[in-house]
DNA sequence: CCTAATCATGAAACCGGTTTCATAATAAGT
DNA sequence: ACTTATTATGAAACCGGTTTCATGATTAGG
């Protein structure tokens, strides 16, 4: 079970290690019957590189570092997966490092991956200012995912919150609905804020006022749904609609209106953010805005493997999509 | 922005680079002046060690390979997050490979972490008999995960599904079910069949019969749970129970029944296994069998690092709880 | 046919660490 | 005090590749 290196191939194949390389890796012509020799020797032995040599003496690892940030979101968690799916036969091999959405704890999961001299970064979410990010990396290609990059210094892949938001908002406007509760996602989120400003232009264009008392504070968490909808109830504040930051606080405040005898859609609609899997098989049917997480991981991907061939890539703010399923589907409107 | 090496260090602190890494691991007794000096100057230059190097002289990359079968399952996306949350700080990275549930696919998978040099390997699910798994990856530490190592010779961390499956299904005679329909996983997963068989155990030993009719075959998804309860009332088939393979049947069997107006739990108790996040928060609140799919990877994680260090690891399997729910909360008998 | 440019190839340097080995210095033993 | 066992340390080998460089062989140009 030892190791077979390029020492032995050259050995084999009577040629010098140089030239091993050479063939493996086609960097320049060798003559055809050596050629034929060394791959011979390479099947035979069954050669397989030793990837951690070839870093260090070419420099490249072959190897993205992703920096996650674990809150267990379905949503953020889906785009690990399309990164890896998508990272998969291309000779690159991904790398996680978690940040808890935590400063400190990013910087030195960011600090850690360059330290293993990976050869791309891929920033899913996270707190971290683009300045600071480029700081710690250096010049190396650097992927932000779900998040714009403030500065545009920065590649980024994201998609459009306050769009989506004014879609979802603007889409129960139309069904008739005027007091429309807003549950938030955590304060100082920047999704959760674009999606508030969303909210907030789709009553400036329909010519409404909002009212405060139809804002709720959450923080993405299921719980936060129920507790918010209690809130609403304990206080008499009356609507007819309700729009949660994301599917897992739609779910929340679904529970807490059934808990209430609250009909939806028919006494009330809802619509929920991202479009997580299990949207499509709650009862009723939770509409929402669909954002491709898995997608986005698969193009992230993509995209990074483009920025370390060297190819350049345009940022892209990806338009995210309505879906009107059952718990929106009543129209106060005849 | 060039890297800082320990040639540097030695060089500003005159001592030998030899010395300058004894110093840093602490691997034998260096003269306190030397050290103090060599240590300022680490810390004066900035120096961050380059773990390929190391890897490549160590022949240890501190790094874990992780191999994972992503079907978009929640359980199994959740073990890799636990992973990685369990990785962060014990100095060893994990990689990720995907193999898509093929068998070829795992195998290459395998050998790309293999050929990355990876000090341990851990495998989530996926289909490679532990032959095949020990053939690839040699003498490294592999741990099993999800997943029972049938001829014992590999670590496992495994859920005791037939168990699981018992004990729901137990439970649901318990309140006086006898037509319990059952929505089976796929025809070879090897959870599927574990569940399957602790379902009929639960008969047996209540001394029942199963009704063949009652059995549908599923494949994990939520779509197949709608199918499933579309199949059993288009053929009439009568029941009072459903025992869902996985929460995710369980939505879609949810979804189904209330599209045909039957009431959960008032004329049809449901159960699922999993206990996916969401699952507290369906409507009604769905009971389960509850796998800690986050704290299996947390464990997995430790393991793997106790591995690495030499101490001993028993192969565990962990019994699930039952998470008795609304949705199984009536009883035929009173 | 002779000189210059091109080409294939092996030797050696290099990537940045770890580890063995030999040596000089120090401590211990009698 | 003299030999022997320890100890700290630098030089050098090593991990397994890539890449530069020099050289001898080949081809092209005139």
């Amino acid at each position: 079970m030892k190791k077979v290196t390029i020492q032995d191939i050259a050995r084999v194949s009577g040629v010098s290690k140089s030239t091993v390389s050479r063939v493996l890796n086609g960097t320049v012509a060798v003559n055809a019957e050596k050629k034929r020799a060394v791959l011979e020797a390479t099947d035979r032995l069954g050669f397989k590189p030793n990837i951690v040599a070839q870093s260090l003496a070419s420099g490249r690892s072959s190897t993205i570092g992703v920096l996650t940030q674990m809150m267990g979101s379905p949503f953020y968690d889906s785009i690990s997966q399309g990164l890896i799916t998508g990272l998969t036969a291309t000779g690159y091999s991904p790398i996680f490092a978690d940040g808890r959405w935590r400063r400190s704890e990013q910087k030195e999961a960011l600090q850690a991956l360059v330290g293993r001299r990976v050869d791309g970064v891929v920033v899913i979410g996270g707190t971290l200012s683009s300045p600071q990010v480029s700081k710690i990396v250096g010049d190396l290609p650097v992927l932000l995912v779900a998040r714009k990059c403030e500065e545009d210094e920065l590649h980024s892949l994201a998609v459009d919150n306050e769009g989506g938001a004014y879609d979802a908002t603007s889409h129960l406007i139309q069904r008739g609905h005027q007091r429309i509760a807003l549950i938030r996602g955590l304060a100082d989120h920047a999704d959760a804020i674009a999606r508030f400003e969303g909210y907030q232009r789709a009553f400036d264009e329909a010519g409404l006022e909002f009212e405060r008392e139809l804002i709720v504070d959450g923080d993405f968490s299921a719980e936060s749904g129920v507790k918010a909808i209690e809130s609403l109830l304990a206080r008499s504040v009356s609507f007819s609609a309700v729009f949660a930051s994301n599917d897992l606080t739609a779910y929340g405040a679904r529970l807490a209106l059934s808990r209430a005898s609250i009909r939806v859609p028919d006494d009330v609609a809802l619509i929920g953010f991202d479009d997580q899997m299990e949207s499509r098989f709650v009862t009723p049917p939770l509409s929402t805005v669909r954002q491709p997480a898995v997608e986005m991981g698969q193009q992230a991907a993509e995209a990074m493997v483009q920025l370390l061939q060297g190819e350049e890539f345009e940022s892209v703010l990806l338009k995210p999509e309505l879906m009107i399923r059952e718990s929106s589907d009543h129209s106060l409107i005849d």
